[in-house]
Formats: C-alpha cells, structure tokens, sequence
DNA sequence: TCAAAAGTGTTCAGCGTACACCCATGG
DNA sequence: CCATGGGTGTACGCTGAACACTTTTGA
C-alpha cells in the first residue's frame, strides 16, 4: 500500500480528520442505523479495540459548508456504502458533562500508532484540543434495507456489526440512551411518517410488514386486521403475486407509492 | 447612568456580550415563548430599530459548562422574568447558509454607538468573527402564563412584544420557519405531553381549556364532548367553584395535578 | 383432496359524536 | 321564574377488534 493510498484512506476516517478546522466545533452528529432481518431489528455499531474494546455510535462532524442533513448523509453513505439513506432527525443531546476526555486519550494513542505504523510523516499529526471538548450531539435515525448494508469499517475500527436491538452492547457516554431515544422516536413516528417501508426491499408482502411491526412493538397483530389496517393508509401498489413454493395461496407482493405521503397528509378530522 | 451601571446591563444583553469566548461557537437557541390571552396565541418578539425594522426571536448561546436546557431556561428567564418555564426542544436548524452577515453589520454598527454613548472605554469593543459564522440553532418552545410575564428587552431591543399567531411580522432569517414548526410541534405534543395547562393561571375553569384549544386548532369542539375529554385524561383536580357573578351557574375551577404525568405514562394498548 | 396460508366478509363491543335534559345563579 | 351557561346522562353511528369463511396453492 503506497503512502498516497494510506493518507487517503486515513483522511476518510472521522477519527484521523480531527485536526481538520473546517468542521463546527463542538457538534457532532451521531447515527442509529436500525436494520431488520430474520425478526429481529439491529443496529449498526462499530467497535474500537485498544486497551478494552469501545462500542462508539456511528458519529461525525459538520462541514462548515454543509446542511446538517447533507452532513448526516454523508456519514451515514461513508458507513453503509448508500445514497441517499432515509433518515430522520429526532433530538439533540446537550448535557454540559458529554465529552469523552477519557475516551479521547486512548484514541490519541491509538491514532499515534497508526500513523507510526503508515510511516506518514509528522505533518500529519492531528491537533485534538479542539475533539477534547464537551460536545453537542444531534441524534438521527436511519431506517435501511439490511441487505443493500455493506459496512464500511474505519481504520481505526476492530469491526462493525449489525447487533440485535436486545444485545446492544455498553457504548461510551450516553450512546445507550441515544439510542434508546431513536427507538422511541421510531415507535412514535411510525404511523404518521410511514417510513417502515425502508426497512424492506423494494418488493415485500404484507405478513412482512407485520413481522417488522411485531418486532418493533414487541407485540403480536391479528393478521386480517393487520392486512386492512396497512391497506387503508393507501400507500401501497399492489404487483404480481409473489412464487414461494409453498403448498398455499401465494400473498401478493406490493410496492411503496414515491407519491403516497404527499396524498396522506391530507387528513380531515372529525369533530369532538 | 453611571459606568459601573451601564456595563452591567451591557454585559446581560446578548449582543454585548458577543465578545466572550466561553460559549460554545456557531451554536445558538432561538426560543418561542407563547403565551394565551383574548382568544388569541401570542408569541414573544422582540424588535431592533436601526436602519430598518429587525424582528428576532429571543435566542442566545450556550456556555461551555451549561447543559442547552439549562441555557434555553437561563434565555427565557432573561426574556420573561420568570424561572423554571416550561420548555420543549422540537428541531435543530442546520442549513448551511444560516448566517446572518447582512444583520451582523448593522449590529456592530449599533453595539459601536451604544458603547460610544454609554463612554465605555475601548476594552470593551466586541470581537465578532466568531458570531458572523454560519450558525446551528437548537429550537425550544415555552408555554407561559401571559400575565405573569414581565418582558424584558435588551439594550439594543426598541420594543419587546406580544404578537398574535396570525399577525407575526417578518423576521431576520429562517426565524418565521422556526415559529412555523413550533406551532406545528405544540399541537403535535398538545394531547400527549397535557402542556396546555402551562398556558393558563393555576386555577381554571374547563371552558377556558376549551377556549385555548379552539384557538390553537382553529376550530370549534362541542362543549360537553370538550369536558369529557379533558376530564378523562384524569391530570386535573376539581377545586372550588368559580364566582362569576353571572346570572347562571358557576363553573369548578380546575388544578393540573401535579403527579399527573407520571401516571399518564402508564398506557395499555388494545390489540389490532 | 388435504393442509396451510392468503384474502375477504361479518359480527359485535366500545368509543366518540351529538344532543337532550337537569342544575345553579342573578336579575 | 326566566335567561344563561355549567354539568350529566344517553342514544346512535362508526370504527376496529375478533373471528368465520372462502380462495389459492403444492403435495
């Protein structure tokens, strides 16, 4: 691997671009990135491995030029390999005592001995006062097809792996209750924004949506009841039905209509 | 006036104080402060009058050791002269192009002749790179008893006032947008967070509920159908009867328990 | 023709809307 | 005792939960 390669490389990693000056200071952006598969919703989370392992949420920092969805974008495409991810911004994390000094100094090491390693020069060596600081952190949830993930580990990452939202492991500062909150803000918007759909391929049956829902809700639906309810918020096109090969009535396969949510928010309330 | 005096006030407007280092950069917390009265949702505005009209919403900036909650408390309390407001965080604004450089320079211009009036020596001219940057702006929303606020303007504020919902006047920037989306989020919140009350006295009668609802909703309920509502969400206290000294009968008045969003928490969901 | 799952139809209870009725109060 | 507005009770219609029934499919 040239030098050229390996700068490159470490440029694209958040933790190496600390000494970058054109990004806010003191805000970060931290994403949960919930996936589902085989009943089970996950989470994308990488891990750090130095001296004891670091769950870290996938973070980063705003361009100085940059909207903080387009910044959000951006991290989420550098992890999941992605365009255009549905995401949803549901709240900001500002306690005076979040930072990460102690976090932040095995990470220094860490970073020293990488660049050691890739014999880059010293120029490179990144200034961490700045990263020392507290900082204030906007929460986004994505909501992906698991199976369009590639994970994209940092240099700096042992791994990254999708964990089962009841096997979330200790994560530094309050990442457990990030995303604890994302999980929350998912439930409650799940009716109103529709967004369960990104969760599936572009083509999926019914009884797909109610494993998600069931998992999601922790709860099980009554099928015909379910079937209607999904129907009647009229946001699917119904295709072709869907070969399984099994001994039944094969279920039909529906598609999510692009324009469906701008027919839905047009609601007519009762009176009370 | 003396200096001692003038300086002190300079220090607690937030324009002033624009030189201080200990907050947190390129972060900012614009608040709208409703309030309730003739039938009519207020909102808190101050105007600048300098060359030209500048409506802002009354914002300010986090300090390095101040959780947001605290520094949204800490504006408001500034604004209204109360403390322990209600408050709710309900979106960051992160456009790239959230500067304000126009107004900026009509600001400096201002804050010179303040100082130059008030013969403040030099020392205290304000550093304002920082503050012409492009700026993330955490939105809170209050809900205040009207008649317990006392309006505090700034130094630089020609007038701080109460404005109807329908009759906001063009602000600097996005801040009409921001009054947009915290309309949007109280009545999204409204039924599930019972925050209505905060706009009300402690003691009130369920047609003055009934009063705020219709002007928030811009709609009518029936009367008796209003009254099982509320009754139901089981959050108030029925206190003494309300001397009207109307030839019919005298209303209860009410009180919002104040353990009562704990057990409002506590919801069991049918199956569908 | 049978089993299994998908899709549709049909009760029935409960909730919310609408409204009738009674109560309290002061003139 | 009447007008006015507050408080309570009740009928009715609709929604949605529960379940019966029909349809489809491969073995």
């Amino acid at each position: 691997m040239g030098k050229e390669i390996a700068l490159k490389e470490l440029e694209s990693t958040r933790w190496i671009n600390l000494s970058q000056q054109n990004y806010i200071n003191q805000v970060s952006i931290d994403c949960v990135i919930f996936g589902y598969q085989d009943r089970q919703l996950k989470v994308l989370i990488p891990k750090l491995s130095y001296k004891g392992d670091f769950w870290v949420l996938p973070s980063g920092f705003v361009l100085q030029d940059e909207d903080i969805d387009q910044a959000a974008e951006r991290i989420l495409r550098e992890r999941t390999s992605i365009k255009g991810i549905y995401l949803e911004q549901f709240q900001v994390f500002g306690k005076a005592n979040r930072n990460s000094k102690e976090f932040i100094k095995l990470l220094k090491e860490l970073n020293a001995e990488l660049i050691e390693n890739t014999k880059l020069n010293t120029d490179v060596h990144p200034d961490y006062e700045w990263f020392t600081k507290r900082f204030i952190s906007i929460g986004y949830y994505a909501l992906v097809d698991i199976n369009k993930v590639v994970p994209q580990k940092s240099l700096i990452d042992e791994s990254i792996e999708w964990y089962n939202i009841h096997e979330i492991p200790p994560m530094v500062m309050d990442n457990n209750e990030i995303l604890e909150n994302a999980l929350k803000a998912l439930r409650n918007d799940i009716d109103e924004k529709l967004n369960v759909f990104n969760l599936l391929p572009e083509k999926f049956t019914i009884a797909d949506v109610q494993e998600i829902y069931e998992t999601i809700f922790e709860r099980t639906y009554i099928r015909t009841n379910f079937q209607k309810k999904i129907l009647e918020f009229n946001v699917l096109e119904r295709l072709e039905k869907k070969f399984t090969g099994a001994a039944n009535k094969a279920p039909y396969l529906y598609r999510f209509k692009d324009n469906a949510l701008l027919k839905y928010s047009q609601s007519n309330l009762p009176q009370i």
